[in-house]
DNA sequence: GTCTATACACCGATAGAC
DNA sequence: GTCTATCGGTGTATAGAC
């Protein structure tokens, strides 16, 4: 119901008043449920990773054998699903609500999923930090400068092969 | 004045009442000069492209003649900019500003500095769109990813050159 | 024109009654 | 648990003093 009105409006444009009506409730009621209005953030935070987690978990069973394609794989795998929800996005991947900082165990389907992106790498030969880095770096600027410069579009969505193959050749895969 | 309030709190945390009282006011006041808060953030906005398109017309005295040391040299300039002020850089180039869009007037310095890109890009035969777009996604995949996972370092800073480099070869230049 | 005082509607959060 | 009542805070509108 938080995401409804995160949609409708904006994240950082949830009110408890209006999020305690539509659940049939009075704002201070809240309260018996989350500590502050961050810990609805912050079950939403892990909630979303959770959700990004499984998608990539089931997503492996198809993932393809040779280091390349595999490499657009996951990178589309990311792309789509950051694409596909601005709002869950920005509460994922940015750090735009003022207060806000997930907890530990809201955190822990993101590190998991940062993991599983590290095994995945390795079983294509790329193990080195600054590589891991770069590739992170590489989907991530493709989803942000998507979702600034034309949302709902395909500009920079059509790059993202290019962009695989492209690290590829620099990693000599 | 309100520069110095978003580095002590937060860009979203300037309040009219404050600001007002910095520079010797009551809140109302502010309304003679700025029609609502959003014009105070679009002045600042214009300001701060305003800022970086002089420091890129500044640089492109110094600009390397070699295509690959020009790549370089351009995404530098943009990333060192970005990355010393990060409250800035989120007015830029983030939407976190709720209800804010920048009006014409304080949008024209960055579509002043796209054409200077373009510009710089073609004089070493850089043309088509989807270069260009590339471009600047690779330099803003590595800010964002310097801001959020590791600000104040360096971890993305020494990948830029590898970047860059990894696109002149991808153009074949 | 520039500033002030006042007021309004809304916000997150808390206290205490039932 | 959920309520009512209320607090200090916010952006903003307006009327009026100088």
């Amino acid at each position: 119901m938080a995401w409804q009105i995160a949609h409708e409006r904006a994240l950082a444009q949830i009110t408890l008043r209006e999020l305690a009506q539509r659940v049939g409730m009075r704002a201070p009621s809240l309260y018996t449920h989350f500590g502050s209005k961050n810990a609805i953030y912050d079950a939403m935070f892990g909630e979303a990773w959770t959700e990004f987690l499984d998608v990539a978990k089931a997503a492996n069973a198809h993932a393809p054998r040779s280091g390349r394609a595999a490499l657009r794989f996951y990178g589309r795998i990311f792309f789509d699903f950051a694409v596909s929800d601005v709002v869950r996005h920005q509460l994922m991947n940015q750090r735009t609500i003022v207060g806000f900082e997930p907890s530990p165990e809201s955190y822990a389907p993101a590190v998991a999923v940062l993991e599983g992106l590290r095994t995945n790498l390795a079983s294509h030969g790329v193990t080195r930090q600054e590589d891991i880095d770069l590739y992170v770096a590489l989907v991530g600027g493709l989803v942000d400068a998507q979702l600034a410069n034309d949302p709902g579009g395909h500009r920079w969505e059509r790059l993202l092969d290019r962009t695989m193959d492209m690290y590829a050749d620099n990693l000599g895969l």
